[in-house]
DNA sequence: GATGATTATTTTGTATACAAACTGAAAAGT
DNA sequence: ACTTTTCAGTTTGTATACAAAATAATCATC
């Protein structure tokens, strides 16, 4: 894992790769909207690629939980009751506390200037009202929460309930009001991960969860 | 990823499903050691089917990092150095923790006397030194765990890694000694969970895994 | 008109074929 | 003896074919 993370540009993908990193990303996006059906033979054309890959792609979103097999036939865009997201939401809510936890404990110069730069990211983009560009931030300075953990396989899980979670929490943000409640959030978070102590850290994390989900919540 | 997880009575399954499964359970009981490649044409004759199949088997299991596809050619199970089962035994630490303080919020009778139960198996195992018999048990104990918190997504996650670290976890009981030690461990555990709070639960749950671990890291 | 049986059509899972990429070793050149 | 090149043998990724299963559609019967 921290072999091909310096390698960042991919050598060459295959086109199975290339079909699963697009519509994860379309999912991601919302244009695949949850519970639509995604037809082998359609994708197959639509990539010009054949069966095979597109099978290879869907196989491995399926194990991901982007994708679920339906109880009938075919692979559809995983659709979750109100249940159960918030089943997922406190597995990710206490995924995320856990990464606060370790960053908490693990935190150097190198870090701590990684997380203040995405927030500062964050802050911009709050005020000029950019949604697009908060999104991104946002993601942004999570993944830098993540990164600081110092462990991939930590840092992967996280990822994925971000991943999964993303068409949900997208909606959330209305208005630039929002951003900048979001942006104050972080800063008190990054103050409690800064304390250096395990238990403020995930408490924050805590905190900052839950209002973040609590709006995640009322749009779905 | 909510996989096949509860699914009642086990249809039909494909060739794929079945490679799959044997190739994890032949993983778990370390027949295939870390390190070792899949070949495709191989388990293909092996299992009497073709590429295709064994292919998808493959895929699955890589991406639930089981295997890894090497930087070189093939497929290899997955095979870690001191650092990284450091960092994979760090992950499932925090994920355990967090299992057992979502439990203890969660507590009822149900899952009080499935654990209980299971915790009951652990104990009449180790005092008869029966090893393998061990092994089922703790497994189905922490399984009760997972159950327990009602969020499959958890559940999900935490068997992931049980089933990742399978094989480095499998060596440390060495005789009736370290079962009866564990058993021990178990019994503890319990009281912190059954506290109902969620601080001294996972402070129970850190202390077994760190235990646990320490004891899985010095055999390998 | 509703319901059940029968037939067509789509869809999935698997097998097989094939080309490109990689590996390793023999051969040629220095 | 040591590179470098070439070439043969694997191995992977993808395409395509085909059979079995499931769904949809048609028709007959009540």
């Amino acid at each position: 894992m921290p072999r091909d993370a310096a390698k960042s540009s991919e050598t060459r993908q295959s086109a199975a790769q290339r079909i699963e990193q697009a519509l994860m990303e379309e999912i991601s996006a919302g244009e695949l909207t949850p519970g639509q059906r995604l037809d082998e033979v359609g994708l197959a054309t639509r990539f010009g690629a054949s069966r095979t890959p597109v099978r290879e792609a869907l196989s491995r979103l399926t194990a991901q939980g982007v994708l679920v097999q339906g109880e009938k036939r075919g692979v559809f865009v995983a659709e979750y009751s109100r249940e159960e997201l918030s089943q997922i939401f406190e597995a990710m809510h206490e995924i995320e506390a856990a990464c606060a936890r370790i960053v908490a404990q693990r935190l150097n110069l190198l870090t701590r200037s990684d997380i203040l730069t995405a927030q500062a990211a964050c802050i911009e983009a709050a005020e000029s009202g950019d949604r697009a560009a908060y999104l991104h931030a946002n993601e942004a300075f999570h993944q830098a929460i993540y990164a600081a953990t110092g462990n991939p396989y930590m840092a992967e899980i996280a990822s994925e309930f971000r991943r999964r979670t993303g068409p949900f929490r997208a909606k959330k943000f209305a208005g630039r009001e929002d951003l900048i409640v979001s942006a104050k959030s972080h800063q008190a978070l990054i103050d409690d991960i800064f304390s250096e102590d395990s238990s403020t850290a995930s408490q924050g994390m805590r905190a900052h969860m839950t209002a973040s989900f609590m709006q995640a919540l009322k749009a779905n």
